[in-house]
RNA sequence: CGGGGCGUAGCGCAGUUUGGUUAGCGCGCAGCGUUCGGGACGCUGAGGUCGGCAGUUCGAAUCUGCCCGCCCCGACCA
């Protein structure tokens, strides 16, 4: 490709818009373009690097077996009233109309379809196991698009399923295609760690993401500095700090005016904050929640959504609070009724804590339970913070971030029970089929390959992904001799079957060699008036410091033994 | 959805506080010439509904109202 005729022009500044490197980059260099928030086209460079991930996931795919087919963006609503993920996808899922007004969906997933096809084509265990995968595009009416490719509305995603017969064969599977994951990461230059996650939206049983650790992540990773437990922050549990023994004293009312929060009542009393109970109210699916957790820990709400099953959960208004005739601020678990209570293990690790009133101004002292007070539900909702120990082992648990680029969940029964896909077994009896499901973002995965693999001066291309393979970088391209040694030299290189991106264009050295480094192919070829006079050729790999000066002669057969490897 | 920031040429910005000729600068773009191993220089030139609509005013990029869009933090998020 010459670079005078590529469409797509690379900037001097950045876009200030772009706060991510890998968006920064991508814009810099002219290989994506924002439409509107959290929707890009991807112009020719952009486009083939994602058209060299797509290939590297459909080989891996297709080397576990899995078979490659195509379903559309375009549902009927119908189908996700069916297994009621309309509800759970929320404000989520795009949905449109058509010209008889029926309602339909842009998919952001495809369980549902795919669960449809394989019902109709499959009846008996001897059709299974089964893995079926598609690259295509999905809707998601983010709340927040965010960071160029990072997160956005429309976005390219390889998902896989497979169907097998029971949950051991699902096991197999599984690990089978976490398998195929990690040479996936592996050969677009991303080293990622397996991670436990919460499935969300999707339901299922169990669920791994894998992620690439990168400052820039949005999510949050526990692991232990131990062993290899790590999960992501929204599913991971920890051993909580333990909190002090001693006899539990009879309940006593203390005066605590103006005290409002954890803070203020640890400081008023003089006690450490793990001494008192935290209360907090919420609406599950709008209904009013009482939650208690000891004062040092902070709810997860992905656990609370999941302990109660509900779609929608947000913090209570003060207002819905005192329609319930209870005291935000100075709540307490002690004497409450007519209400849902749960709580975390946590109020048990200790004795004698301080807890609300239920009346403003007043704090009870020495609460502990069972004895004074009951819950309807006691099970882990804590944050799991970095400096607990790990569940596993006990030891330290440590925080990083990461970059979510590729998400696996077992599925278990849920959809084929909902839309009746079932086979026959060997003895004739029907069962639902086991489902599994694997997604990888691929744009994101574009993202996070840029994450980590760039310097000051632009991208660094893992090989595998990289646009092209060489950029053919002759300096003085206005001087004969140089010119025509290009043109050769790039007709030599492409015979060989080599990917090149040619500057042609006739620009100074300073700007060629930007571009070269911002663009970020992995191997750079200079040639000049110096080179020309020792018929010879620079090469340098990107990301390297050294160049080495090669022969023009054969130099195309030695760059395609060089690619060969 | 809550909080914050922003919207002036393809990109980066100034001008808005205190309304007043023809709205500026750098980069980029076009032409000519000189340069040529790390974003060269000179000359000439093109390019703008100042996000939109309405209002105030003799006069609006500038003041007022409403709306739209983009980014960031949070909530949210297979």
């Amino acid at each position: 490709m010459r670079l005078s005729k590529l469409f797509g022009k690379t900037l001097r500044q950045t876009p200030s818009e772009a706060e991510n490197i890998s968006h920064q980059l991508l814009l810099k260099a002219g290989m994506i373009h924002p439409v509107a928030a959290g929707i890009y086209s991807y112009l020719p460079l952009g486009w083939r690097a994602l058209r060299k991930i797509e290939n590297i996931i459909r080989e891996e795919m297709d080397a576990i077996g899995g078979q490659e087919l195509m379903m559309p963006v375009l549902q009927p609503l119908e189908l996700w009233e069916q297994t009621e993920r309309d509800v759970a996808f929320g404000q989520s899922l795009f949905t449109l109309s058509d010209r008889r007004d029926r309602k339909l969906v842009l998919a952001p997933t495809h369980e549902e379809v795919i669960t449809e096809l394989v019902r109709r084509n499959v009846q008996s265990y001897r059709d299974l196991p089964l893995l079926l995968y598609q690259i295509q595009t999905k809707f998601r009416d983010e709340a927040r698009p965010r960071g160029g490719l990072m997160r956005v509305r429309e976005f390219t995603m390889k998902d896989l399923y497979s169907f097998d017969t029971d949950e051991e064969a699902v096991n197999t599977t599984y690990q089978k295609v976490i398998g195929a994951y990690k040479r996936i990461y592996e050969r677009c230059g991303l080293p990622s760690v397996v991670v436990e996650a919460d499935s969300g939206a999707i339901g299922g049983k169990e669920s791994h993401e894998f992620m690439v650790i990168a400052e820039s992540g949005e999510e949050q990773v526990i692991h232990c500095s131990k062993c290899d437990y790590s999960a992501n922050a929204e599913r991971a549990e920890s051993m909580k700090l333990p909190g002090e023994e001693e006899e539990a004293l009879p309940l006593e009312e203390v005066a605590t005016p103006g005290v409002k929060t954890i803070e203020e009542l640890a400081n008023f009393l003089g006690i450490p904050k793990s001494k008192t109970l935290k209360a907090v109210f919420y609406a599950a699916d709008g209904e009013l929640i009482f939650v208690a957790i000891r004062g040092d820990l902070e709810v997860n709400e992905v656990k609370l959504k999941n302990a109660l099953k509900c779609h929608d959960l947000r913090l209570a208004s003060d207002e819905e609070v005192r329609e319930a005739g209870l005291v935000a601020g100075s709540a307490s678990p002690l004497g409450i009724g007519g209400i849902k209570r749960v709580a975390d293990p946590s109020i048990t690790l200790g004795v004698n804590f301080v807890a609300g009133a239920n009346k403003p101004d007043a704090h009870v002292k020495n609460v502990n339970h069972p004895r004074d007070f009951a819950v309807d539900l006691l099970v882990d909702i804590a944050i799991a913070q970095a400096g607990e120990g790990c569940p596993r082992c006990g030891s330290k648990l440590l925080s990083t971030r990461g970059i979510e680029a590729g998400h696996v969940f077992k599925l278990g029964t849920f959809f084929s029970e909902r839309l009746d896909a079932t086979f026959i077994d060997r003895d004739g009896v029907e069962h639902p089929i086991f489902m599994g499901c694997y997604g990888i973002g691929i744009g994101r995965l574009l993202a996070a390959a840029i994450e980590q693999n760039h310097d000051e001066k632009g991208i660094i291309w893992p090989l595998p992904i990289a646009p092209y393979q060489v950029h053919l970088c002759p300096l003085s391209m206005d001087k004969p001799e140089v010119a025509s040694a290009a043109e050769r030299l790039y007709l030599d290189l492409e015979q060989e079957g080599l990917e090149v991106l040619f500057d042609d264009r006739i620009e100074s050295p300073g700007v060629k060699l930007n571009d070269a480094d911002l663009l970020g192919m992995p191997l750079r070829l200079i040639l000049s008036p110096r080179t020309i006079k020792s018929q010879s050729v620079e090469w340098k790999r990107r990301g390297e410091k050294e160049a080495e000066i090669i022969p023009l002669e054969g130099a195309a057969k030695r760059l395609k033994a060089f690619f060969a490897l």
